[in-house]
DNA sequence: ACCTGAACACCGTTCAAGT
DNA sequence: ACCTGAACACCGTTCAAGT
């Protein structure tokens, strides 16, 4: 008889956990040692401790998204593409969102997309200042629109009838996951063209017309 | 010697767990007693528990919002103004965010904003149907906004130095509560000019013509 | 009507003990 | 090196018992 089969490994833990909170909507780890047929004490020798394996499954979450290539098309297609890949990756797993959210991220892969952000804002004339905060914005949207994603199918229930326009609105538009997809389109497009619309001011408008471009 | 004095009210309860979560961050219904010198279970005789104490808390906050107020001004700024109300109501009291987040709202008075917005909306032109998408749009970037405000002051902290362009942006840029605030209105500016473009597309593009306006 | 203490089921984490 | 069972401190909630 040989030694012992090993039980447990990392992949084999998160793919656990994974489905758990597929499944469930929870992560705990008397749960998760149950779903692996092991002792929930067994599993911090693999993560040191139920953060870890959150933030293991955020890298993991991570590596399906496509950092914006820097291949020379337009910034705000890139930009908008990398966006749409990021939720996309958010809403595989929608109960593994409000876990994300509830812990800093130090994962490395979301980072790498917003270096890329960062230069393609850079070498389109936004301010080196400004840089973060337009960054900012678009994880403030993407952050919204993960938790839009994570919320129950009735995201407001007017209960009381002096909301009538609300109310017909609601019954108007598409529900569910087609009101989510298409408002998440909707606004990035608003959220993209407005920000474009600040890296070339009106021509005949603010102070300093410095930055003449002679080409084209 | 009179009848025993009355300990709790739920004006006091919701008193001291709002200075609790302002101060520790947390809310828990033991650390909550022993604010309040009580014991634990008292408190379910005025609450039917955790969840509806930060029910009430989310109601008190939504008080402090004024609603669009329909005064004929432009819809843009009333949104904005509201966007605005909305998330400094929340910036009073960062820490009640997460807990906001993790169960689903139910409370009226922030209802009342977004009817009062569906009426603007559709009295400037935006078809019935996609007055919710509008709706869904400012709802997730100001539950973005409010996630960012509850955040950390160094959200993304670059470890390693292959991500330069970002790093540089992060020192150019201002920091913790003033690039949250700077980035908020960056942002809420580029949505709403956005959307605001949706409204009257460019006159001269686009393949179907039809709506020329004469006038002008 | 309001408050209490004890109890319950459930968390994450630690650690001495086994193999 | 890896896994276990028992234990610990801490959750939210319930309920019979007091006044």
């Amino acid at each position: 008889m040989q030694r012992r089969k090993r039980l447990l490994d990392t992949e084999a833990i998160l793919d656990a956990a994974l489905a758990g909170i597929d499944a469930t909507g929870r992560l705990t780890m008397a749960g998760l040692a149950a779903r692996l047929g092991v002792s929930a004490s067994s599993i911090y020798h693999h993560f040191s401790g139920r953060t870890a394996i959150v933030e293991a499954l955020r890298e993991r979450m991570a590596t399906a998204i496509d950092p914006p290539p820097l291949d020379g098309s337009d910034w705000g297609e890139q930009v908008g593409r990398w966006m749409r890949g990021y939720r996309r990756a958010l809403a595989a797993h929608p109960a593994l969102i409000p876990l994300l959210n509830e812990q800093t991220m130090t994962a490395g892969s979301v980072l790498l997309g917003y270096e890329r952000i960062a230069v393609l804002l850079r070498g389109n004339g936004v301010p080196l200042r400004e840089v973060v905060l337009w960054i900012s914005v678009l994880d403030c949207y993407a952050l919204g629109a993960a938790l839009d994603l994570a919320a129950p199918d009735e995201v407001w229930r007017p209960e009381r009838d002096d909301l009538p326009t609300l109310g017909d609105a609601i019954t108007a538009a598409p529900r569910g996951r087609e009101r989510a997809d298409e408002a998440f389109d909707v606004g990035l497009d608003a959220l993209l063209t407005g920000l474009r619309g600040r890296l070339t001011p009106p021509l005949a408008a603010g102070p300093p017309a410095r930055r003449a471009a002679p080409g084209r």
